[in-house]
DNA sequence: TGACATAGTGGCTTAGTGCAACTAACATGT
DNA sequence: ACATGTTAGTTGCACTAAGCCACTATGTCA
């Protein structure tokens, strides 16, 4: 049976950046590099996928993950020296942008958030580490192309221009104003918050909420 | 470490039906019972993920099967009882009409090609074999909606009435000539072979092939 | 030569999108 | 009080893409 992992890419805005958490690896193979955070299945104390994702994370970085999503699997003969064979499967995470801060936990020896754009170059990750991380990106990107809200980084209430930018984030373009209400009103994404406004030296906006359940 | 398997979803038109392959099981557990083709990943023997899922259908049906894509990871400690952990990793394959016909192989006691209709109401498949099936489904369906094209059906050269004849097996609704044909236009995914023709009593059509590498 | 069947095209309508201009509501400075 | 600046939110318009449907084209066969 193989070597059998789960790594996570965890994505969250800092500075109204887009971000990928990176873990300096504290130990070999590859000690001293960073990689996306991960950790060993363990059948004794996982009951599923999902919640081995989660152990890891807790473990690794002592934060919950909420809305995690599996992206792929992958596994070779030649992915990792551990191993004469190393099965992965990836997830994705979005943290809130009001989310406590992860620390570095077990075999960790440091964190970094890594700007979605240092991605675009190459860069030495450990493994194929900087190949599970841009298609943690690349996915994301599409979801929001089809107008998948990012419940992950969304706080309880919002308004409309904060969720556009926090779309246009993980997008990586500008999205057109009028259009993306739109959008919003044809498809009952999102309600308003009857009378509740925030604002600052200038026109109050309407606070909103997601409906529930829709997609 | 978890015990590994692969599965592997075929996807065939038979008489103009999209079916999927079952397989009878020769062997506990859920001896009798009907479910998908897969195996245990063999870490002797495979060196991919994909490989492996390869080297399962050759056994199981002595077939060879082209544009393999991988689905989802399911795991969990409940999923097979021979064994306290069961990871399954879940391809599809699409096979070409004019494919040779599989022929049960190894541990299997019989062959079947269940027409997709089947998968819309319960029925009783071995293991979590229904779920994985209707997601093969599903996801196919999503890629004629995106205009893919279903490249592992295709032959060399092909009418474009029998490309929309088949699209719509696939994403299981009637498609508009018009439409579908400016869209293939538009995007140049095909072309036609100059001078080559087909037909029955009527006017014959003009044979396209796949343009090369565009999406 | 005309009926018939299938291939292939074009025209109309409607829905969705991007662009840009517009109005609305607040604070602030004079 | 009122002009100004800033952000919120709306509206109109042009362009594109899609579905619907009718039309033309080209073959066989009786």
């Amino acid at each position: 049976m193989p070597f059998t992992r789960v790594e996570v890419a965890v994505l969250s805005l800092l500075e109204g950046q887009l971000c990928v958490l990176l873990i300096k690896r504290k130990e070999a193979p590859h000690k001293g590099l960073w990689g996306l955070p991960g950790g060993v299945l363990r059948i004794d104390l996982d009951a599923t996928l999902e919640g081995a994702a989660q152990r890891v994370a807790q473990e690794r970085l002592g934060a919950k993950l909420p809305y995690l999503k599996q992206l792929i699997a992958v596994g070779s003969k030649t992915r990792d020296p551990r191993s004469p064979w190393a099965l992965s499967v990836v997830y994705r995470a979005l943290i809130p942008i009001t989310s406590i801060e992860p620390l570095p936990g077990k075999r960790i020896e440091a964190i970094r958030w890594a700007p979605a754009h240092e991605f675009d170059v190459d860069q030495k990750l450990a493994f194929d580490h900087q190949a599970l991380a841009r298609s943690a990106l690349a996915a994301t990107k599409i979801e929001i192309d089809e107008l998948k809200l990012p419940v992950g980084f969304l706080p309880d209430t919002f308004t409309l221009t904060e969720l556009q930018t926090l779309c246009e984030q993980l997008a990586g373009r500008a999205l057109d104003k009028s259009s993306f209400r739109r959008k919003l009103k044809d498809r009952m994404m999102v309600e308003p918050v009857e009378g509740k406004f925030v604002g600052g030296a200038n026109r109050p906006a309407l606070l909103h909420r997601l409906k529930p359940n829709l997609d």
